[in-house]
RNA sequence: GCCCUCGUAGUUCAAUGGAUAGAACGCGAGAUUGCGGAUCUCGUAAUUCAGGUUCGAAUCCUGACGAGGGCACCA
C-alpha cells in the first residue's frame, strides 16, 4: 500500500487520541496541519477555533490538550513530546519509529512510493500540446506540452488511466492566410529547403501587409479547402508532413509522446452538422448570415458556430471533438490543457454542450496556464513575429550545457550527447515548472540557460552526487532494513521524504505539476546541505547515512519522473 | 466600455486563512588538504494604497491605482 495511506494513519491514531478529551475525531482531523518548521514538531493542532465552544482560551486549551495527551499511555508508542506554544498543541514524532516506517516504506514500493490509488478505475482524457501546423513550435506550446505530460504522470501516479492527445491546430483562417503569402511571395525551392522558418516568415509577412482583401482572399482560400479543391489541399498536406516532422523532433527532445495525434481538419464536417442541428433545437441562431449562439445571459459573450461565409469556426470544430471523443473513449474527466487566453471558449464550449443535453459536459476542465510574455511585459505573438522558437531556446540551453560538459574534461562520446541532452531537457522542463501553473512567466533566455541556483541541472547535480557518494562506498542496499535514532540533519531529510504522498496528492487535485517541482528542489536542497555538514564514508553512522541516501535518491528519481526529467548518475 | 487573471526583496518566483513572509539571481563576507565547488555557510532586502470581515489576512470582501489577457467572421 501506498505511504499516503501509512501517513494518515499516524494523523488518524493522533486525532483518535486527541479527541478523546471530547472533541469529534472529524473536527481534529480536519484542522491538524504541519508546523513551519521541523524544529516545531511534526505535526501541530492549532486551537483557535476549538476555544469557542468550551469557553477557553485557545492557550489555556491548546495546554490542557497537550496535558491531557502527555498523560495518555498510547500516546507513548506514537510520540516523543507533546508542546503548547501559544494556541497550539506541537506533537513530536517518535523519530526512531516513524524514520523506520518512511524509510521501509520508500524501498518497499520501490518505484510506485508516493503513489495512492485515488483515481482508480477512472479515464482522464488530456489534450496537450496542440501546436498549430505551419508554424514554428513556439515556447506558448511548449507550456502545455511541458505541463500537459507532468500532469498525465501525475494522473497515473494517482491510479488514473491517462490518454494524451494532441490536437494539431491544422485548420482555419490562418491557413488561408498562409496560402495567401506563398501564392504571392513563394516558391517551392525555398520551401523545401527550411519549409517551417520559410512558412512562418510568410505568414508574417501576409500579416504585416494585411487589409481587407487581403483577410477577404485568405478566407476564400479556407473556403476552397473546405470545398476539397486540389490544389489547396495538396499544399496543406505537404505543410502538414513538414510540420510534424519538426514537431516530432521536438516531442523527442522533450521526451513526450501521446496516445493519439489528431487534428482540427478532421472535425470540419462533423462541426458543421453540429452547428446546424443547433440551429434546428434553437440553440442557435442566425446572425449577420453567421451562425452563433447568444451566451450573454451567462457573461459569455456571443460564440461563433459558422461565418457568413459557410466556413467552419473553432468552436464548432472542438464541441464536434467533444462529443466524438466522449462515444469513442467514455471518459470520466477530459481535461483541456490550453493557455489562459482561450478561457472564453473553453467556457462557450462547456455551455454549449451543457444546453445540447450532454451531462458529461460538467466532466470538462479548462486547466489553463499563464502566457510568456516578452520582457516588456507585452504578449508574445506569431503574428507580429515576436514570438519565440522553441527550437532557439533549445539550441542555447544545449550548446551552454555541451560547454560546461567540455570544460569538465568530457570527451563527449555518444553518452556525453545523451546527457548532454537530459540536462538540457531538465533545464527547460524546470524553467518552466518552476511558476505555478495560472502566473504569466516573463521570458527570460538567460534564466533558462542558467545551470546553478533554483534551476533544472542543479536538481540532476543534487541527484547525482549523491550517487556519487553512494558507489564510492560500494553501496549495495542492505536486506535488512537499517534503524537507528536519527540525528537532527537525518531527520530533516527523512521528514521530507514522508511529505512525497502528499505532494503527488495535491499536484492532482490542484492540476499543478508545480507541486512536484518545488518538492523536488526543497528535497534537493535537504540533501546538499546534508552532506556539506554530515560526512558519510568514514563516520561511525556511516551505514544508516548511506541507507538514507539511498532512499532519498530513489525518491528524487521518481518525482522527478513525474515531471519529465530523466535523472542521470553523474554530470 | 464590459468580463477574467494578477500586483510580495533591486530582479525572477514561493507561502492549505495560522506561528519568525521562504528561495534563487544580484550584491557583500567566508568554506584548501574529507565521499564531485553545477556545491555549502553567513549577511543584505519585500506584502501597491485605503477601508472591512476574522482570535488571526500576502491570502477573503469593497474601493482606488497599476499590469496582463479576452470580448463575431484568427485559433
Amino acid at each position: 500500500m501506498s505511504n499516503f495511506a501509512k501517513e494518515s494513519n499516524i494523523r488518524m491514531e493522533l486525532a483518535q487520541l486527541i479527541a478523546r478529551i471530547g472533541f469529534s475525531v472529524e473536527e481534529i482531523l480536519s484542522i491538524l496541519e504541519p508546523p513551519p518548521s521541523i524544529d516545531m514538531g511534526d505535526i501541530a493542532l492549532p486551537c483557535f477555533g476549538l476555544g469557542k465552544t468550551r469557553s477557553k482560551t485557545p492557550t489555556a486549551l491548546a495546554k490542557e490538550i497537550a496535558d491531557f495527551v502527555t498523560n495518555l499511555s498510547e500516546a507513548k508508542a506514537l510520540v516523543d513530546r507533546v508542546e503548547a506554544v501559544g494556541g497550539y498543541v506541537n506533537l513530536y514524532f517518535n523519530k526512531e519509529k516513524f524514520s523506520e516506517q518512511v524509510l521501509a516504506d520508500v524501498f518497499r514500493s520501490d518505484n510506485r512510493y508516493g503513489s495512492n490509488e485515488s483515481g482508480k478505475g477512472k479515464k482522464v482524457i488530456i489534450e496537450m500540446s496542440s501546436p498549430n501546423i505551419a508554424k514554428s513550435f513556439g515556447i506558448g506550446h511548449l507550456r502545455s506540452t511541458i505541463i500537459g505530460e507532468a500532469l498525465s504522470r501525475i494522473y497515473r501516479a494517482n491510479g488514473f488511466q491517462v490518454i494524451k492527445i494532441n490536437y494539431l491546430g491544422d485548420w482555419g483562417t490562418q491557413f488561408g492566410k498562409l496560402i495567401y503569402g506563398f501564392k504571392e511571395w513563394g516558391n517551392d525551392t525555398e520551401l523545401a529547403k527550411k519549409p517551417i522558418d520559410y512558412l512562418q516568415d510568410l505568414y508574417i509577412k501576409t500579416n504585416l501587409e494585411i487589409n481587407e482583401e487581403i483577410e477577404a482572399t485568405s478566407r476564400g482560400y479556407l473556403k476552397l479547402m473546405e470545398e476539397g479543391d486540389e490544389e489547396v489541399l495538396k499544399l496543406w498536406h505537404r505543410v502538414k508532413k513538414y510540420s510534424l516532422v519538426e514537431f516530432n523532433r521536438i516531442y523527442d527532445l522533450l521526451g513526450v509522446s501521446f496516445d493519439i495525434t489528431t487534428g482540427e481538419s478532421e472535425y470540419k464536417e462533423s462541426g458543421k452538422e453540429i452547428a446546424h442541428e443547433l440551429l434546428k433545437n434553437r440553440i442557435a441562431k442566425e446572425s449577420e448570415g453567421a451562425i452563433v449562439v447568444d451566451l450573454e445571459d451567462s457573461g459569455n459573450s456571443v460564440g461563433m458556430l459558422i461565418k457568413s461565409d459557410g466556413t467552419s469556426t473553432y468552436l464548432s470544430r472542438d464541441i464536434a471533438a467533444a462529443i466524438k471523443r466522449n462515444n469513442e473513449y467514455e471518459f470520466d474527466e477530459m481535461i483541456y490543457e490550453v493557455g489562459s487566453e482561450q478561457e472564453l471558449h473553453f467556457q462557450q464550449m462547456f455551455t454549449i454542450l451543457k444546453k445540447m443535453g450532454y451531462e458529461w459536459a460538467s466532466h470538462l476542465k479548462h486547466v489553463s496556464h499563464g502566457l510568456y510574455l516578452g520582457k516588456d511585459g507585452g504578449k508574445l505573438s506569431t503574428r507580429q513575429g515576436t514570438s519565440i522558437k522553441m527550437m532557439d531556446i533549445w539550441d542555447h540551453v544545449y550548446s551552454k550545457i555541451i560547454n560546461e560538459l567540455k570544460t569538465r574534461g568530457s570527451v563527449l562520446d555518444k553518452n556525453d550527447l545523451e546527457r548532454a541532452k537530459k540536462i538540457s531537457r531538465a533545464a527547460i522542463i524546470y524553467a518552466d515548472l518552476n511558476s505555478h501553473r495560472e502566473s504569466n512567466i516573463k521570458y527570460d533566455l538567460d534564466s533558462i540557460v542558467a545551470t546553478d541556483g533554483n534551476t533544472g541541472p542543479y536538481l540532476l547535480y543534487s541527484y547525482a552526487r549523491s550517487r556519487s557518494i553512494l558507489s564510492v562506498l560500494n553501496y549495495t542496499r542492505p536486506q535488512k532494513p537499517v534503524v537507528a535514532k536519527p540525528e537532527h540533519e537525518e531527520y530533516q531529510i527523512i521528514s521530507r521524504l514522508s511529505e512525497f504522498s502528499r505532494a503527488v496528492l495535491k499536484a492532482r487535485v490542484e492540476d499543478d505539476p508545480s507541486i512536484i517541482a518545488k518538492y523536488s528542489m526543497n528535497l534537493a536542497r535537504e540533501l546538499s546541505s546534508f552532506y556539506e555538514r554530515c560526512r558519510v564514508k568514514g563516520s561511525s553512522r556511516e551505514k544508516y547515512r548511506s541507507y538514507i541516501i539511498d532512499a532519498y535518491s530513489c525518491v528524487l528519481r521518481i518525482s522527478l519522473n513525474l515531471i519529465g526529467i530523466d535523472v542521470v548518475e553523474r554530470m
